[in-house]
DNA sequence: CGGTGTGAAGCCTTTCACAGCA
DNA sequence: TGCTGTGAAAGGCTTCACACCG
């Protein structure tokens, strides 16, 4: 049961890092519900998944359950947070102080774990000074003195597409090493920067195709 | 080059399928721009993805390329259309009408393409009325019957993760197909109902772990 | 000649099924 | 006995590489 250094283990796979969050929110429910232990099946459940993949899924991060008994949520959600970073402090920077930013900006749970909003830029002059979520908006020409400053880790890009690129590159020369993009445009950045995409016309779009195959199963006629 | 109907094909992979929203934006773009014939290395280019894997995705649709010129941009832009179903209209339902539920409603690029936002709605009545997006806010408790007389096929979740599954069961009973999830939390719908999920925390967590492996690189010492 | 369309290979992920241990 | 941890099998996705054709 001993915990293994960060690093010195076998690479978690991109698909299991993706579901940790699952674990580690599942595993805050049965904190609050009392459970002191809980199998790979319930908490599959609770997650969403099957259990098979739990255990492969878990058995990446070292051998923290117990055979016949399950594991222990606590220690294993401990586990999980400091896999996933949770114990460090993350300051984030939103760009972009429409309805979006504000939106994500008020979004709670977001102190909660690490992740702390320290800024809120826009490059529209009229928008500074507007108070979001206790923050006063700030000029977008000062990114650099703000990140550099504040210790900014995460940006977020909460603009129109069109100054998505734009942003994207004074993030990345301001140092931000990891970049949630929620405009709907292509970005690049360098490889060394990580860069998640959240698009809400994509997700509508994935599931209109779907909608469609299954209004064409129920009346396949006319299939246009 | 004809149209295969829709249906009557191979099954098309999921990953492909959620790759064509990509190649539908990157061919209006070359559409804006007056290009009328794109390579699978141009497209890929435009959408961030590698050439070879266009050409498997495109193919899954038919053969819609013409060896040693490309793909007729236009004609591919329909037959992609088609596919994800965005010459149909798709009604939407926005369920929260807090920041993000406004946020959501007011995306630009929404009535664009099939998808229409024809209503909001929210349980607290002191948001009743309230106009988001040209729409008045009308009531949770009415949502059978907006679903049922304005034939909305995709609900969205925009409220606090404690009132989601409430609300993801109301959406279904009341007819939908898909659901677009943005509470942060496991929402189980039956096997014939779609739903997506959208979660901030999610991937600021995924982000953070990659961010902290490359922390650790860079400073290997004091491996807490 | 140049770029698509596609079998085949390789890689990653999921699932199975059971040995091994508390 | 019961549930984890994990090899092995199965399945899916990506990449390769080249035959084929406009």
């Amino acid at each position: 049961m001993a915990e293994r250094p960060i690093g010195d283990r076998r690479r978690i796979p991109e698909a299991t890092v993706a579901r940790l969050p699952l674990y580690y929110r599942a595993l805050l429910e049965t904190g609050e519900m009392g459970i002191a232990t809980v199998s790979s099946e319930r908490l599959a459940e609770l997650a969403g998944v099957n259990a098979a993949k739990v255990r492969k899924d878990l058995s990446y991060l070292g051998s923290y359950g117990t055979r016949g008994v399950g594991y222990d949520a606590e220690y294993l959600l401990h586990q999980i947070a400091r896999e996933l970073g949770l114990s460090q402090d993350w300051p984030v920077a939103i760009v972009g102080a429409g309805n979006l930013g504000q939106a994500l900006a008020n979004y709670r749970g977001f102190g909660a774990r690490g992740f702390r909003v320290v800024a809120v830029l826009d490059a529209d002059p009229r928008k500074l000074g507007l108070e979001v979520a206790g923050l006063a908006v700030e000029a977008f020409a000062d990114l650099d003195d703000i990140v550099v400053g504040r210790k900014v880790t995460i940006g977020i890009i909460a603009t129109p597409g069109h100054a998505a690129q734009e942003v994207a590159d004074a993030l990345v020369a301001a140092g931000v090493g990891s970049i949630l993009n929620f405009a709907p445009t292509l970005v690049a950045v360098p490889a060394e920067v990580s860069m998640r995409k959240v698009d809400l016309a994509t997700e509508l779009q994935i599931l209109s195709f779907y909608q469609l195959r299954r209004a064409l199963l129920d009346q396949p006629r006319a299939a246009r």
